[in-house]
DNA sequence: CCTACCGATCGGTAGG
DNA sequence: CCTACCGATCGGTAGG
């Protein structure tokens, strides 16, 4: 049985994810993808441009996932119900899958111009913004204080970045315990 | 007049804080940090062991100065005007050096097992330890509620997290604003 | 601290 | 002409 293209391609970008999340993306070589996956680096520029084009494949991979989960969760009735099923979603995803959300945010800077603009554009409108729009509905409709919806998204956004670290998924648990505390402490607070 | 010895010792660590937080430790070759000092490369090495030693020492001040502000904002009487201490010492810092408590966590996993080891030890007994005693206390005297400290500490930090990125300095604000919205958040809650 | 280099490895590409 | 690669090597640069 050959292996067909798709596979070839599926595959690069499976270990690809799990690597970059690792080791960031100046700390991996095409060279050990290449090794990672069992095909040669050439392959590797057969079905990818160069390093930052299958970089970004991974990116927007995620950021498609990403957007169905918000949709998902706006068919919640209330702001709480909505970021606690985005937040729930999100920990159960597998840690390199939730790691990308952090690598995308830290590894930006170090691609071209050209694909920090388009990339933070896409990721804007398919992420933030939603997350955005979440919060200033719930403004309107009363169910939050009212606060500026921009630093409120980067402070719950914040509050799950902890745990979007795979190498700290040993030592920190993503159980509903913690996602329950972080929605509680981010609706009602932590003092008494 | 010729240059001193430790002056230039700072002049690399303050230009190499710059590019590492711009760059990420894989992102910077010592052959620019020297060009951007203007030092031969070789210079770099009389000063510091290699790459990872300059590094190491970058990450080990700022984490004397985050001990040293942790101890500050401890004399205030309630864990609130605590961490209030704490988080606005900390936005009134410069960029790169924000930045470097994000820089610490993110890059960590680059280096070698025996400056890992001895690093996170340093870091949790300095840094995390210190934050999480604070809020211990917090709960003990019932300013706060029950929780995890540990949970509690981490989702504390990372609503910091966003900030302490040097190239979103110009897109956020951390004025007063800002934190005060951060801490409301942290101790009464987003809700209504 | 410098000039002059090294073994190896980097991202990327040639012809077949 | 196509696909899915390979072995070998390019010009430059990495940390030391």
């Amino acid at each position: 049985m050959t292996a067909q293209p798709q596979d070839v391609r599926q595959q690069i970008l499976h270990e690809a994810t799990r690597l970059f999340v690792d080791r960031g993306y100046h700390g991996l070589s095409m060279r050990e993808i290449a090794e990672a996956v069992g095909v040669s680096k050439a392959g590797l520029y057969y079905h990818f441009k160069d390093k930052e084009d299958l970089f970004l494949a991974i990116l927007t991979n995620n950021l498609e996932r990403l957007e169905q989960t918000i949709q998902q969760a706006r068919q919640a009735a209330a702001v709480r119900g909505q970021v606690e099923l985005f937040v729930t979603e999100i920990f159960q995803w597998a840690p390199e899958q939730r790691a990308i959300i952090r690598l995308a945010s830290q590894e930006m800077d170090h691609l071209s111009q050209h694909s920090v603009t388009e990339f933070t554009r896409l990721y804007h409108a398919k992420f933030i913004s939603q997350i955005q729009a979440m919060l200033a509905a719930g403004i309107e409709h009363g169910e939050l204080r009212a606060m500026d919806p921009v630093v409120a998204t980067w402070l719950l956004l914040g509050m799950m970045y902890p745990y979007l670290y795979s190498s700290h998924a040993g030592e920190m648990n993503t159980s509903t315990e913690a996602v329950q505390l972080m929605l509680s402490i981010f609706f009602d607070g932590a003092a008494t």
